[in-house]
DNA sequence: GAGTGGTCTAGACCACATC
DNA sequence: ATGTGGTCTAGACCACTCT
């Protein structure tokens, strides 16, 4: 049995997406929602505080919920942090090159921030090309206690599928930043620089449920080629 | 009387940050805090989820609520909304010029995209200067229905505090993009660019809370003192 | 005054972790 | 078996908007 305000809230997803309920007009109230899905109004209610959060609908006291269109935009690199969401967005139409699948050596830094009790680190090196030019240099680093295998075959795949559906471990939180760096000798070879003096860089920080650090990425992005949306709503009160 | 569950949010962030709950330890169960603060399961449930959303704390089922760290980090650009928080941040040890304060000529395009029955759209033009150095370029667009006074006094202390505190406007929701873009006419005359060709842009629409458009930004930073931080917990399930 | 969303309660059952 | 967080209920009162 699916949870209730989640099925809920997939129902008006699909409502709004399809123009059943076009952007500018209100939803039904909290009150006529219980009587449509036979439940009680906290259920409806966590499932529009969803709708909200997720930049659907704007709740306005006293009035109702307004169907907004901030999703006509695309999202493409979001505040994302389901690993099947991750991977839908870096698949559209891009092609994933293996340039590099180990385990890395003693002397680099991140393996001191990643468990210290493990012998061994996975670095996987990939680049995405898109429409025939290398764009994006990924640099991901594993926990080999949590991830034992990793081919050549997964990695040019969805490591994150692999990880969620296969694996089956579930992420707690994520941290990302984003920064501005000079390229390096090696985003040189691996990508197609062309002039360009500067590189994005996404550093994330993937924690499993029980708050250890379990991954380390860094994307790193031609600038011309970058964009960051981010979708937030006014703190609670 | 403040809201039950955000006075017992404030309560619980405060020991927090006092060390008074160390990082890693477990909180108190959701049962014994109902008998701590004296209310109801649920209501501790909305405090906590606060915490949970804010970085604060990692919920896990079956165990409890653990403290954790993230915090730690500063989040110099996050994913706020709050214009006190904004302000709080972009005030840090910075110093404000105003370049230009008046209304748009009628070519410009922005003026398309807030409200189009009002004739005149405020721009204000801004830089921040950090340790001596012009580092950011900050470019305002208002509604002048909303916002009928704004004087260079105003716009060299904060925009954001007037607007709140002031006239009262609530917030509702912003959208947040960024991209890196060559540096314009504009900037390498109101910024200290130095050799640098790329420029970091945030653009940045802001909504009210009946979802009317009610200012535009750009934020334009020199990418060398650029830096984004945000913390984005796993979709709900 | 009627209708809306925001907060709060007291209780229930469930899934999961631990011992 | 006990304790934890996750979901759900049925009802209450409040602040706000609109007519």
């Amino acid at each position: 049995m699916q949870k209730k305000y989640l099925t809920i809230y997939d129902d008006l997803v699909k409502k709004i997406k399809g123009k059943e309920i076009p952007v500018n007009t209100m939803l039904p109230s909290e009150n006529e929602l219980t009587v449509q899905y036979e439940t009680s109004r906290e259920t409806i209610r966590k499932a529009l505080n969803l709708l909200s959060q997720n930049g659907y609908i704007q709740k306005i006291r006293g009035k109702g919920s307004i169907v907004i269109d901030v999703h006509k935009f695309s999202f493409p690199v979001s505040g994302i942090v389901s690993y099947k969401e991750l991977s839908k967005q870096l698949h559209l139409s891009s092609k994933t090159i293996v340039q590099e699948l180990g385990f890395i050596k003693e002397d680099e830094e991140i393996g001191k921030e990643l468990d210290t009790t493990l012998e061994h680190v996975w670095k996987v090196i990939r680049t995405r090309e898109i429409s025939g030019e290398k764009i994006i240099l990924d640099k991901d680093y594993f926990n080999n206690q949590q991830v034992p295998i990793l081919t050549k075959d997964i990695c040019e795949n969805s490591i994150y599928e692999y990880i969620e559906g296969q694996l089956g471990l579930t992420i707690g939180f994520a941290q990302k930043e984003i920064v501005v760096e000079e390229p390096t000798e090696e985003d040189r070879r691996y990508l197609d620089l062309e002039g360009f003096s500067n590189i994005v860089v996404i550093k994330n920080h993937v924690y499993l449920e029980d708050t250890s650090l379990f991954q380390y990425t860094e994307s790193r992005h031609r600038p011309d080629k970058f964009r960051f949306i981010d979708f937030a709503r006014r703190i609670q009160g």
